[in-house]
DNA sequence: TCGATGCATCTTGTATGCATCACGGACCGT
DNA sequence: ACGGTCCGTGATGCATACAAGATGCATCGA
């Protein structure tokens, strides 16, 4: 079966989740020409629904529309990588600084949740649960966002991170200690959180996102 | 006539940017409740282009989509006004930076273009011409960012910028030397820039956005 | 009197049909 | 051969029709 994550949703729910998980799984490349009858026809339903998702996913940056020709899956270029990086460094050293800037309880609030997560990295590490890994990847990155209590910077990190998950597609070949290099960048992050040292944070923030785009760009 | 904004556009684009300019002007008070039918009826339309109109506004944070029910017009709240301009010292403040950061000759690209901004201001002031005064503060803000060279960071300040224009209704009776006052602060970001005090630039950009919340909210 | 029920109405969700537009290749005149 | 035109094919853009959910109110029963 092909992988329907569609359950009891709307159709244009069902259009836009599958359309989007094929996109970030690579199972629809970059550079395809995809048309709304295609995906209509494959989830069996009308092409009403299959177009409301492809204008979402056009303003999700992950369709470009072409008019009366069909929806081009876009390609992640060396530039957009930048792009994302460097919105990411920005909102989540905001994050940082922000908490840094905070009480010192709402500060080990947020340590201990990220502690957390980084706990359960560590038991997906040790059974190899790679999913429940990148899931926690996800997860620290998203508790620290959302400790600055933004809800605008909140939604773009969100579409920061579904870009960043198909950029890391290609480079699927990462080291076999890189999980363990990512625990540490992300302790490290921890750590420099705990004595509040805003600049550290930063400096911390910085190492590990360079090491992701070394790990997405440099093959 | 009512402010017809469109052309020989579709007619998806005109049911959006009639009812943007809508909300974003105040005749769709926050709070309202429209529905697909009402718009594609003053627009002779049918509901299908209006429908697409929606869902865009919706992923800007202008409306809200209530199934079966109707199309709120989000009311700007205290919080909202924050959450933006948090957004957007974080954005112009990364610009600013970045370009402290970049070579003089790049710095002075910019510093030019900022100051032919003002001074159209200027003119605009002397010959009390709000509308071009407005259309020179929307370009101020916007070539600073644009110097950033990040397209994900650009969007996501136009998008900052029209909730902006919403939030400058309510104080319209902004004093009679506020726009001075604007161009005072514009003029002292522009000088930060040119001595490249990236520090010193961040802090006039706060002061300038502390006097823009203190417009919006402060009565 | 008060709460539950059923209905009228309004709105969205989805399907379908048709017009329009863009592209690609065959065809034709030179 | 070659360049331009014409038309077939396929896609979207929009209109329209129908189905189904949500709300409010009148009505009914205790």
């Amino acid at each position: 079966m092909t992988g329907s994550v569609s359950a009891g949703l709307s159709a244009k729910e069902r259009a836009y989740r599958d359309t989007k998980a094929r996109i970030l799984d690579g199972s629809l490349p970059g550079g395809d020409l995809i048309t709304e009858g295609q995906v209509a026809e494959t989830l069996a339903m009308s092409r009403t629904p299959v177009r409301e998702a492809f204008l979402r996913l056009e303003a999700e940056g992950l369709l470009r529309l072409f008019p009366k020709r069909g929806a081009l899956v876009v390609a992640v270029s060396p530039s957009e990588v930048e792009a994302v990086l460097e919105a990411r460094e920005l909102v989540e050293g905001h994050a940082l600084a922000k908490l840094c800037a905070a009480s010192a309880e709402e500060r080990a609030v947020v340590s201990r949740a990220l502690v957390e997560v980084l706990d359960e990295q560590r038991g997906a590490l040790a059974t190899s649960d790679e999913q429940s890994f990148a899931e926690g990847d996800r997860r620290f990155h998203t508790v620290l966002v959302e400790s600055a209590r933004n809800p605008i910077l909140l939604e773009l990190y969100a579409s920061l991170r579904d870009r960043q998950l198909r950029m890391n597609l290609g480079s699927l070949e990462r080291g076999p200690d890189r999980p363990q290099a990512i625990l540490a960048q992300h302790q490290a992050i921890v750590d420099a959180l705990d004595t509040g040292d805003a600049d550290d944070a930063r400096v911390r923030l910085r190492i590990h996102l360079d090491a992701t785009r070394a790990s997405v760009v440099g093959r």
